[in-house]
DNA sequence: TTGAAATGTGAATGTCTGTTCATTATAATG
DNA sequence: CATTATAATGAACAGACATTCACATTTCAA
């Protein structure tokens, strides 16, 4: 991303743009899209709706920057892990932790997305299909490489349709981050770092429910 | 349920209510609460608008009582499950199974279900709390006695948190309905019954991804 | 300090859609 | 068939909200 050749005036509208879309993210996030007035958009940003047009041409495109904006993120994230061939394991691991982080420290975003995979909102496509799927792929494609190496390595069992594994790790950290935003169930106090959730996956993910032959692991 | 104190006309009235449910439940399921216009549910049901309200108070009544009906479906389906104390495993994948054609067989309440669990549309808690989360609760009851069971007879570890294996199992549910259900990726044509899906989340569960000691299982 | 350009403002506008209701059609009854 | 009760209809109404725009305020170079 060259960065040098934005003026300062440009800088501070770029600022001001990704301001918004903060602010803009905490409400889709918290509302839903349809929930969700430009009002309460501006509220939130502590200016006046009428500023908002002055960056966005209008609702949706605010919605869909948002996605470009992760979109590329994402895209980042997955450039940036090393393949260490020795343990590919522990590869895994780190990437599911931090996934986890990146959706803690982006909480509104997380809630949109699980929104729109579930198809709701303005069903769009090609928002869809354009920002985040791509991303997305990158992502798995890390994780994929990982699990070709465990395999290999006959840390894993061959006999298993990969795919269907990432994709169970995929909605697993879903479901974790589900249940640290979500408070439907105060009673338990369930208090878990991320990491102990992240072992805790892993652990039943590689060792299984079952008891071992002898007692148990 | 006592059903013959019902006249002819009121039972009319009442399956008229359930077809104007039906209908319902698939626009909404379609397009989530706010997409979906009473037109549109009119226009499914092919009636007029205004006869909707010969029902229903309104649209957020329509989308209650599909919620109250499906809660009462899911406690009649908690109860009708008989424990095999000398397999606890093979009624956990019974479990699991029935769940799976459950969903297969109410689409469109799937889809405002997890929707719902999103937090989208109307962000109605009593909604959730009076109808659907007694029945849930009821069902997961039934799974967390099966994993007493397997716990009792050493086929599952003792060391774990059965609620959070629960809970991963509820969210893998989902997952495979939800693959069913969307179809993103069209490039797969992963064609897989009921069954087996059910089981390859059952081998992925009790047995773990690792390679076995020896070679492999 | 000044004036012109950029940015901020919120009341006014138009559209979309849930709801109502006067009217028409259908069914039940004797 | 005549009469009454019940249900269906869709045009009209009302409120909510995205968007616009005329005007106010701020910024900043000269």
């Amino acid at each position: 991303m060259g960065k040098e050749q934005l003026s300062r005036k440009e800088r501070e509208k770029l600022r001001r743009k990704e301001d918004i879309l903060w602010a803009a993210q905490k409400c889709f996030g918290d509302k839903g899209y349809h929930e969700c007035t430009m009002e309460d958009i501006a509220k939130e940003n502590e200016c006046s709706v009428g500023s908002l047009y002055n960056f966005f041409s209008g609702k949706d495109h605010i919605y869909k920057e948002i996605f470009a904006w992760h979109g590329e993120r994402m895209k980042e994230f997955a450039a940036s892990f090393v393949i260490d061939t020795e343990d590919p394991v522990g590869c895994i691991g780190d990437y599911i932790l931090k996934r986890l982080e990146y959706g803690m420290e982006h909480q509104g975003f997380l809630k949109m997305f699980i929104r729109n995979h579930n198809n709701d909102n303005f069903a769009d496509e090609s928002l869809w299909k354009e920002s985040i799927w791509p991303a997305k792929v990158e992502m798995e494609k890390v994780l994929s490489e990982f699990f070709r190496l465990a395999v290999e390595k006959k840390i894993v069992r061959a006999d298993l349709d990969i795919e269907m594994v990432i994709s169970m790790i995929e909605h697993n950290i879903f479901r974790i981050l589900d249940e640290y935003f979500h408070n439907f169930c105060p009673d338990k106090t369930r208090e878990m770092s991320l990491e102990e959730s992240r072992d805790f996956m892993m652990d039943v993910l590689f060792n299984g429910i079952s008891c071992r032959d002898k007692n148990d692991k």
